[in-house]
DNA sequence: TTTTTTGTTGATTGACGAGTCAATAAACTT
DNA sequence: AAGTTTATTGACTCGTCAATCAACAAAAAA
């Protein structure tokens, strides 16, 4: 049975289920069993190859972070404009992936954990950073010096869009979202403050 | 030992307890007995008066709920503009009191545990139109027509720039996030959208 | 004064869960 | 063929914790 190079697949299938697990619970009371469980094997395979429980879910927050990231990544694409950029960004932080259970899930519990555990931190800081630098590529030729103050207030109005848009009753509307940020970004740009 | 009408001062007492618990651990992992302890009682009180763990959760994020309400309401005497309402509602929401680590970590676990627990989610609700409510009262006179989707937009960006306050590195500061805020207020304002 | 209501706890139950370990087995090395 | 590395698990340990209960104490009602 034992086939080997086990190891990279295994940790995905493991990382995959800490996520869907998660979502399922809503929270990181969740059990290594159960994790383990869903992604077909032992609970002590799970132990083997991330020697703990916050191990596991620091590869699952890491693992949503790059997914966001390479999301962006692939929104960016093509995109010529500064405009098109911050729009493109908009909506790459609104797409249906990051709607679904599991990713809201794991988003809310990150912030949680970012409290204590440095490394959450430390990772939630990183996604923090990039959205910043990814928006200033695009505010920088609009609004010149005053684009720092306005990547930091977009970013925070993203976080809160996408809060309200995940907690609020019904169907998240992620083109509202959009629409609303980018209101935020119109009426700044129109005046340059002086 | 037995003094009567203990009730009401118990369960005061018990609420305030898991506040701080949850503020101390920055989760809902906290035991019946730590919360029990720290309000100076035995856990079978605690089960006693409010009949299991998730009964207690909710009194507490309904209590830091009323607090802020009053926080807001008293920031509101005397207030006379609109322009002043608003940085009031701002200022009441960046105050050093929301910024405290039990608090903090009260307001966390309550977007965590409004994913799954109705009653969380009712209570959420209540917080967000009641914000709503109040900013509205002072952004009708300045936007008109405009004044919902305002509301709605700040609303957003007040719970983004509480995140990113709460979870970077350094002590929060309230005021460069009243001041975020205040610029979105006044760019909006600048031009009534057509 | 007996009874009832209210307050209070220590002890217990019953369940669950993280992490460890010894043992098994296939593949790869020498 | 013998030894080593990698994969894998069932069983076990040790601890924890929510919830219950019987029992005790004091005040209020009867």
């Amino acid at each position: 049975m034992p086939k080997l190079g086990m190891e990279p697949i295994r940790k995905a299938a493991l990382v995959k289920a800490t996520i869907a697990e998660i979502g399922r619970a809503g929270s990181l009371d969740v059990t290594v069993s159960q994790i383990a469980r869903q992604a077909g094997m032992s609970s002590a395979l799970a132990h083997h190859y991330f020697g703990g429980k916050e191990a596991l879910f620091l590869a699952a927050m890491s693992h949503v972070l790059s997914l966001y990231g390479a999301e962006v990544r692939g929104a960016l694409k093509g995109v010529r404009t500064p405009e098109a950029r911050i729009t493109a960004i908009l909506q790459a932080s609104f797409s249906p992936t990051n709607f679904r259970r599991e990713v809201v899930g794991a988003w809310l519990n990150f912030y949680v954990l970012a409290q204590t555990v440095p490394e959450a931190r430390r990772l939630l800081g990183i996604y923090q950073r990039r959205l910043r630098s990814n928006l200033l590529v695009g505010l920088r030729p609009l609004a010149g010096a005053q684009a720092g103050e306005l990547a930091d207030g977009l970013g925070a109005l993203i976080d809160g869009l996408y809060l309200r848009e995940v907690l609020k009753d019904g169907p998240p509307d992620g083109a509202a979202a959009v629409a609303c940020a980018r209101a935020y970004l119109k009426s700044h740009l129109k005046e340059p403050t002086p």
